[in-house]
RNA sequence: GGUCCCGUCGUCUAGUGGUUAGGACACAAGGUUUUCAUCCUUGCAACAGGAGUUCGAUUCUCCUCGGGAUCACCA
């Protein structure tokens, strides 16, 4: 058996959304557990909608993700080159000899006639064929007329990995363009060829191109070509609706995700979970693990949504998965303004008491410049809460005087000492005879003015003393 | 319209010719952490519909309905 080869063939015309990394994703998935090879080849056969940057911004997001090709655009390998738009040669080469061969004719007619066809097809609900209308003295190929095959309609029964065994009467094949005027090949006939050069064993893609296989597998056979395994991946619905994700319904760029504090490997495996689980109740799955655990015939044959409350819990169980070293260098780009010029030391001790309540690394401002920054107080915060609101202003602020009293009768060292502001603050309790989520939530808002904060006395000890008292005396006055 | 694909809780899904149809997210209610978040427990909630095969269909077959993809000198 030789080597497992995979490929991820996006064309450069914009950035990658969660579908295109998906089936890049399952493609490495494939290579790497049988430590075959993984490939990334960049179809920019189409000029016109080709977008500059769109080819670094490619091979930035794969390596972002993780998902690191052995052979490509940038780095080369034994097959290439691995843009489409330097292989012209060779697709003319292998035209050439589907021509020789009688399988492939000029196509002599103009766009507009060809319209016509159809529009008489569809008048007479009919469907098209371009290959009714083949003409019949061909002209020679020079390369200014497309290249056509010339098919050989046929009934077809194939495997796909993911979908099980298909079947498509003859009617699905028609003679399509294979070389354009313009001298490039159309994806059909391209990716055919660069598959077979390259050696790909396993066409993993998505679910728009199933309804051409009949016509792949035609010149597959013209070609004398072996057939590759083929996977077809269903699609990704968009949050809302029923239709797939697509840049138009605003798929975001997967980069994107990195930036608003989704981690690498959350984002990863949820990615995966879409369309595939490995039969147990296991969600949470390393790389290694999906490396492994993976399976083409385990892949979801209906298409599946993006639920992105689902990533941010998944975000979350990763987040706190991570040592407090790793989730430190990861943070680095995440603080809030007043956060970022603390020193390490600063911000790895917030971090160890915040790690358990960030659910995306953009929660970090939020979670923490209370910390290094006086907060605004914002009473709105306290009429919202469910308990609090059942007080009047006044005795809020009592509360807080209490507080202030006995935080007082601790001194600096006192703060520092977990046990101690824990035993000051039973003792308020009882004192106020007051309710924990009433008093503490009270404290805690005056303190941090924040949707959440550690508990009290790790805020307490963070702040120190002399800090501590003023927050409470902000709020009082 | 032709061709092809798909159809289990709101969402991601497990599963089987006989199950109380399981888990996770979300939501709700309790509990722990003397607050919030986390965590734990519980609850809510699904086999699209109709025939057929069968002692018995969510599971197998057919039809209907629903959703999707594709019918380019785009990929």
């Amino acid at each position: 058996m030789s080597e497992v080869r995979t490929r991820f063939a996006p064309s450069p015309t914009g950035f990658i959304h969660v579908g295109g990394i998906r089936t890049a994703l399952f493609a490495f998935l494939v290579a790497r557990q049988s430590n075959g090879k993984f490939i990334l080849r960049l179809e920019d056969t189409d000029q016109k909608r080709e977008v500059t940057g769109a080819d670094q911004h490619i091979m930035k997001s794969l390596h972002a993700l993780g998902l690191n090709y052995d052979e490509g655009p940038d780095i080369g390998g034994p097959f290439g080159p691995y843009r489409q738009s330097e292989r012209l040669d060779t697709y003319k080469k292998w035209a050439l000899k589907l021509v020789e061969a009688g399988r492939a004719y000029a196509d002599p007619y103009a766009p507009e006639e060809i319209q016509a066809f159809r529009n008489e097809s569809i008048a007479n609900k009919k469907p098209f064929l371009y290959r009714n209308h083949r003409p019949e003295n061909s002209l020679v190929w020079d390369g200014s007329k497309p290249l056509r095959f010339k098919s050989q309609p046929q009934d077809y029964t194939w495997h796909d990995a993911v979908m099980g065994n298909s079947h498509a009467g003859a009617e699905a094949i028609d003679d399509f363009i294979l070389m354009k005027s313009d001298g490039f090949p159309t994806y059909n006939f391209a990716h055919i060829v660069d598959d077979a050069e390259m050696q790909i064993t396993h066409v993993i893609r998505g679910q728009e191109f199933i309804s051409s296989m009949p016509n792949y597998l035609n010149l597959y056979e013209a070609l004398n070509l072996e057939k590759p395994v083929f996977a077809t991946m269903p699609h990704i619905l968009a949050e809302s609706g029923n239709k797939k994700l697509s840049k138009r319904d605003g798929a975001k760029d997967v980069l994107e995700y990195l930036r608003d504090g989704f981690l690498v490997e959350a984002l990863d495996n949820f990615i995966a979970s879409l369309g595939w689980n490995d039969g147990t109740e296991q969600e949470i799955f390393s790389m290694n693990e999906l490396i492994t655990k993976f399976s083409l015939e385990r892949v979801q044959r209906s298409g599946a949504r993006f639920d992105e409350k689902r990533l941010i819990w998944m975000n979350g169980q990763w987040v706190k998965q991570l040592s407090l070293d790793d989730l430190f260098v990861r943070c680095s780009d995440f603080w809030g303004e007043n956060g970022r010029e603390s020193g390490p030391d600063r911000q790895k001790e917030i971090l160890k008491v915040v790690q358990e309540r960030l659910k995306t690394l953009a929660d970090l401002p939020a979670l923490t410049e209370y910390f290094f920054v006086r907060p605004t107080p914002d009473w709105s915060m306290v009429d919202e809460n469910k308990q609090l609101k059942k007080l009047s202003r006044t005795e809020q602020i009592e509360l807080l005087k209490a507080a202030e009293t006995a935080f007082e009768n601790l001194d600096d060292e006192d703060f520092l000492d977990e046990g101690k502001t824990q035993e000051c603050l039973n003792s308020l309790l009882e004192r106020t005879k007051s309710k924990p989520p009433i008093l503490f939530g009270m404290i805690r808002y005056a303190l941090t003015w924040a949707p959440f904060s550690p508990g009290l006395p790790e805020t307490m000890r963070l702040l120190g003393r002399d800090e501590t008292l003023v927050r409470i005396k902000a709020a009082i006055s």
